[in-house]
RNA sequence: GUCCCCAUCGUCUAGCCUGGUCCAGGACACCGGCCUUUCACGCCGGCAACACCGGUUCAAAUCCGGUUGGGGACGCCA
């Protein structure tokens, strides 16, 4: 992968101890935070909830959002990944003040770190095969032992070499702890970590190295991630202080499980954040449902950005995983449809319209026929695909609704409806309900008697928004001629 | 297997830090009812939980220990 250089990002000319110097003297009071995705594969809902919990942190404190790519895994990293976690960013409204940094552009930072370490005899060359390595690794896993490397290479005092790997000396006894923002204290025994590869055989450094070489010198005050992150946080602490920074504080959060149990992956029913836009949900939806999965502001359930951005804190975060749940989700993506004022509706609601092939003579238009749906569509494509009478021809009739009300005997009904309707000049709300009105006096019968075949005939369906709204939205014109085929139908039948 | 994290209605959660006001509150879903030209919306009502066992205490959902259960991590992936 190759991308241009970043003019604003710190540390590429070689000025190491002066960018980290100027961090630490003047960003330290400022609130700094990152969201770290590698472009191996699309953004999901877990990836997403932690870039939001890390904006609304610093949004919160005023601080700085930074956005930057792990691409150090060249065989998966994809360019196209990179554009679809900004557009994924940009559409929910998480906007990042630095970056994107690319760590593939950060080479010769790390090198010269790493370089620090070996200088300092805090890591050392390894030339062992990692075929081997990977046959020891399932051995002790399968004897029950935790995998760890055994640190054969640790006092051979090996020089670089095309094949050697650079590992970090861990502390062998003692235990690495931390205040935990998001789980409280968190400690683990020394003896429980190995020397792990902070530099691969062809010169690229791990993950584990690269974060917080660029923690550090981005100045980045709060490390929040996901709970799965908790077994490197000491590793990466040892890493600081053998690089002699301070520690940032780290917040743990929770991770988002499945249905039936497990993360929530690709592979277990997640599916890119984009693919919620097309299927027709709201940012505002997404956004308020990723942030009441593990996080809570006593009762309240629906939040404007700005509450969130005010009420946002670590502590009202919870320790234990959310199971994603579509249902809530619908619930929210239904509410905000509603609260969304008409124009801006038809706005969102017109692309979808023109996916399922129809032109909207107006925007205008549009607006009245989202008017008429919104408390009855929970995603904008349900909303497109309830509005298609308003577009097309609503025959064939929903073959249920046509037996029991487009019956014979209804014939002169729609007849006297339609001759009613004929006369009328002025389809207002008040006129055509005075219609019915007149008709079901007249007639002794029921509304529903009266609508439903002139409901079938308008929709096609049983089952619509109301009748004069209808009415009123297609206008004289049409709503005859739809009166005129559905008494064709009628007497056709018989 | 080892290490780490966690444990309130089916689900998201409030309460837990600072024990009594909690025979546990809200929301989604579900079930009734009202409204009504259909379906929704809205409104009203209902069902439903402190995992278990011990300890501390006058008193425990709240503090402590254990058990069980769930999750995560054990890569020259991130």
């Amino acid at each position: 992968m190759s991308r241009n250089k970043s003019g604003k990002n710190p540390g590429l000319d070689g000025e190491i101890m002066i960018t980290f110097t100027i961090y630490k003297v003047n960003k330290m009071a400022e609130v700094r935070t990152r969201f770290s995705p590698s472009p191996t594969g699309s953004l999901h809902l877990g990836g997403t909830r932690t870039a939001l919990f890390n904006w609304l942190f610093a949004r919160h404190h005023g601080g700085v959002f930074i956005l930057r790519i792990e691409d150090t895994d060249r065989e998966r990293s994809e360019e196209r990944y990179v554009r679809e976690i900004e557009e994924s960013l940009k559409w929910l409204g998480l906007t990042w003040d630095e970056g994107p940094f690319f760590q593939s552009e950060r080479l010769p930072l790390y090198r010269e770190y790493i370089q620090r370490l070996l200088d300092k005899g805090m890591a050392y060359y390894c030339d062992c095969d990692p075929a081997d390595l990977e046959v020891r690794r399932k051995e002790a896993l399968a004897r029950g032992d935790k995998p760890k490397y055994d640190g054969r290479c640790r006092e051979r005092g090996l020089k670089a070499g095309p094949h050697s790997a650079v590992r970090f000396k861990t502390a062998q006894d003692g235990a690495t702890r931390w205040h935990d923002r998001g789980k409280g204290p968190i400690s683990f025994d020394n003896r429980e970590l190995d020397d792990l590869v902070i530099q691969r055989a062809d010169g690229i450094p791990t993950y584990n190295f690269a974060v917080v070489v660029d923690d550090i010198t981005m100045g980045v005050t709060h490390v929040i991630r996901g709970e799965d992150h908790i077994p490197n946080t000491p590793r990466q602490i040892l890493i600081y202080q053998a690089l002699g920074a301070a520690l940032p504080e780290f917040a743990h959060m929770t991770v988002t499980l499945a249905k039936d149990g497990g993360k929530l992956s690709k592979r277990r029913g997640a599916i890119p954040i984009l693919a919620y836009r097309d299927r027709g949900y709201l940012p505002q939806a997404l956004v308020n449902y990723m942030v009441r999965l593990g996080w809570a502001h006593g009762d309240q359930e629906i939040f404007s950005r700005e509450e969130l951005i005010k009420y946002f804190s670590l502590e009202h975060m919870s320790k234990s995983p959310g199971v994603y749940d579509e249902e809530k989700l619908l619930w929210l993506n239904s509410h905000y449809i509603k609260e969304t004022p008409l124009p801006e509706l038809a706005r969102l609601l017109l692309p979808f319209l023109e996916g399922l092939g129809f032109k909207a003579p107006d925007l205008d238009y549009v607006a009245r026929v989202a008017g008429t749906l919104n408390t009855r569509s929970k995603t904008l494509v349900e909303m497109a695909d309830a509005a298609r009478f308003y577009f097309a021809d609503p025959r064939p009739y929903e073959e249920k609704g046509a037996r029991k009300f487009l019956a014979p005997e209804n014939a002169p009904r729609v007849e006297e409806i339609k001759k009613r309707l004929e006369a009328m000049a002025d389809f207002s709300e008040e006129a055509l309900n005075q219609l019915f009105q007149d008709l079901t006096s007249e007639t002794g019968l029921k509304m529903v008697q009266l609508a439903q075949p002139v409901r079938l005939a308008l929709t096609g369906k049983t089952v619509s928004p109301g009748l004069f709204d209808i009415i009123s939205i297609l206008g004289k014109e049409e709503v005859l001629k739809r009166l005129n085929l559905v008494l064709d139908f009628i007497y056709k039948k018989q």
